[in-house]
RNA sequence: GCCGUUGUAGCUUAGCUGGUAGAGCACUCGGCUGUUAACCGAGCGGUCAUCGGUUCAAAUCCGAUCAACGGCGCCA
C-alpha cells in the first residue's frame, strides 16, 4: 500500500501500486470515468476504462458518490492532464462503503461549513490548516525541550481566577463550584521553584461574550515561566521562539502555505530582528501616525490594527502604565508607576499574540497590589507562599497558539485554523 | 453587554418603488472516449424564519418574536 504523496513521483511510473483513499471528485462518460482520490497525503486522477472491467465493475466504479472509501490498484502514468500531474490507470478496486451524497458541495456559505465542521476538515484547504497548526504546536514545545526546560501540568479545574475577573466558567465540583482555568500563570509559577525552566500547552476558557474575529472561548495557550530572568531576557527567548516555529513552518509546510495562498516572503520578514518600543514611544508614534491615542488609553483591535499596518515584523511593546495591567506584574523600580512587562504585537494588522513579563517576587509589593486591587489575600495564600519561601525574580509569558496559528495561516477569522472552534454561539459539533 | 446586518428549494442566491417565485449547484433519468467541483437535454424540488397588521392584493410595506452573522469592549 502505497501514500499518494508517495507515488507522485517518477520513479512510480509503469508501476503497479496500489492506493486507498476516499473519492475527492468523480467524473464518467460512457466509456471513461475519472475518480480522484484522497488521502491524508495529497490527492491523484485515477482513471477507469470501460474495456478493463467485467460486468458491473465499471459501472459500480462510475456511480461512486464523493467522500466513498475504496482500494485501488492500478498502474501509474505521467499525465499533464491529471490534476497533480500524475495518473493511475485502474485495474482493480475494492468498495470499502459507497455513501450516500456528500452533504458538502460547491458553494457553501460559512455556516454551513462550521455546522458540517466534522465533515469539512477533509477538505484539502483544512488538511492544510490542521498540518501548519500541528507543526507549529509541534515547534513550539521543541523549542522549548532544546533549550532545557520541563514541560509541566496545571490543573485545568480551579478555585479561584487568575486575575479576579468574572468571566469564569463555573463547574459543580462534589458540593463546591470550581472554574475552568484561564491561565495556568500562577502555577507554572509554583513549578520553578523545583524545575527553574517550564512550560506548558493547554487550553484556556474564558466566559467573555466575545464575538470577534480573534476571540475563542476555549483556546489553545502555551505559557512559559523561567527563574531568575527579567522582562529583557525573556522577551529574547520570546523572539527565537517565534522566529524558531516560523523556520520550522517555512520547512516543513511550503506547499500547505502555497494551498492557503499564503505569502511566504512576508513571513520570512519576521525571521529579522523585531522591534521594541515602550508604550510611551508606541503612543508617540502612533499620534504621529495621525491616531486618536492619549496617554493611559489601552490599545484597541482597531489601534492595533492601524498601527501593526506600519510594521511588517512583530513588535514587543514594554513598560506599560501601572493602570493597565493586573497586579502580579512588576513595577519598573526605576520608572515608578510603570510595568517591566510586555506584550507582542503581530505584523500584517493580527495584533496581540503574547502577554508577559517580570513578576512581582517581594512578598509585602505583592499583598500591596493584592489589597489595591480589591481581591482578598485568602483566595491568593499558595501564591503568596512563593514569595515567603525563597523568592526569586521571575519572568513569564502567556501566548495564544491558535492567534499564533492565525497569522501564520494569515487566515482571516480564529475559528478557521481551529477544527472545533466552541464561541458564545458554538457548542458543536 | 453595546451597535449593525441578514433570514426565499438540500446548498448558493435573483426578485427595484406591492400584482401571486426565477436561476446555478446537488439529486433523478438520458447522452458523451480525456474530464479538471466537465458539458448537453429533460425532470424533481419553495406555507418566501414565525406571528400579527396595512391593502382588492404582501417575499416585497409596518410591528413583534426567534435565529444567525458581522463589528466593538474584554483579552491570548
Amino acid at each position: 500500500m502505497e501514500t499518494i504523496i508517495q507515488i507522485l513521483n517518477d520513479n512510480y511510473i509503469g508501476k503497479e501500486v496500489k492506493i486507498h483513499g476516499w473519492v475527492y471528485r468523480v467524473r464518467s462518460s460512457s466509456k471513461l470515468c475519472f475518480i480522484v482520490m484522497r488521502d491524508h497525503s495529497g490527492v491523484i486522477q485515477t482513471v477507469g476504462r470501460m474495456e478493463d472491467f467485467n460486468g458491473d465493475d465499471f459501472k459500480n466504479l462510475a456511480n461512486l458518490t464523493i467522500e466513498s472509501s475504496l482500494e485501488i490498484s492500478g498502474t501509474l502514468n505521467k499525465d499533464e492532464r491529471a490534476i497533480t500531474g500524475y495518473e493511475l490507470r485502474i485495474k482493480s478496486f475494492k468498495i470499502f462503503q459507497r455513501n450516500e451524497n456528500f452533504p458538502i458541495t460547491k458553494d457553501q456559505g460559512e455556516e454551513f461549513l462550521l455546522d458540517n465542521r466534522h465533515l469539512w476538515i477533509r477538505s484539502r484547504e483544512f488538511n492544510a490548516i490542521l498540518k501548519i497548526r500541528s507543526t507549529i504546536f509541534k515547534a513550539f514545545s521543541e523549542f522549548f525541550f532544546k533549550k532545557g526546560y520541563y514541560e509541566v501540568h496545571p490543573p485545568m479545574m480551579v478555585s479561584t481566577a487568575t486575575e479576579g475577573g468574572s468571566t469564569l466558567f463555573k463547574v459543580p465540583f462534589f458540593g463546591e463550584t470550581a472554574f475552568l482555568t484561564q491561565s495556568s500563570q500562577f502555577y507554572l509559577e509554583t513549578f520553578i521553584f523545583s524545575l527553574e525552566k517550564v512550560f506548558t500547552v493547554s487550553p484556556s476558557f474564558r466566559a467573555e461574550k466575545s464575538r470577534t474575529w480573534r476571540h475563542l472561548t476555549e483556546y489553545w495557550h502555551a505559557e512559559g515561566e523561567v527563574a531568575w530572568i527579567g522582562n529583557e531576557e525573556m522577551m529574547d527567548i520570546e523572539e527565537a521562539m517565534i522566529k524558531y516555529i516560523i523556520k520550522e513552518v517555512l520547512e516543513q509546510n511550503k506547499e500547505e502555505l502555497t494551498l492557503l495562498n499564503r505569502d511566504i516572503s512576508a513571513l520570512e520578514k519576521s525571521l529579522e530582528p523585531f522591534h521594541r518600543m515602550t508604550y510611551t514611544e508606541l503612543i508617540k508614534k502612533a499620534q504621529e501616525f495621525g491616531l486618536d491615542l492619549k496617554f493611559g488609553d489601552d490599545l484597541g483591535a482597531d489601534e492595533e490594527r492601524a498601527i501593526m499596518v506600519h510594521f511588517d515584523k512583530p513588535i514587543f511593546v514594554t513598560h506599560f502604565p501601572e493602570e493597565l495591567k493586573t497586579f502580579y506584574h512588576r513595577p519598573d523600580p526605576q520608572n515608578p508607576g510603570y510595568i517591566l512587562c510586555h506584550d507582542l504585537l503581530a505584523p500584517e494588522g493580527y495584533g496581540e499574540i503574547i502577554g508577559g513579563g517580570e513578576r512581582i517576587w517581594s512578598l509585602d509589593e505583592l499583598r500591596s497590589r493584592i489589597q489595591k486591587a480589591g481581591l482578598k489575600e485568602e483566595d491568593y495564600y499558595w501564591y503568596l507562599d512563593l514569595r515567603r519561601y525563597g523568592s526569586i525574580p521571575h519572568s513569564g509569558f502567556g501566548l495564544g497558539l491558535d492567534r499564533l496559528c492565525l497569522w501564520i495561516m494569515k487566515q482571516s477569522n480564529i475559528k478557521d485554523i481551529i477544527a472545533f472552534p466552541r464561541t458564545i454561539r458554538r457548542l458543536r459539533p
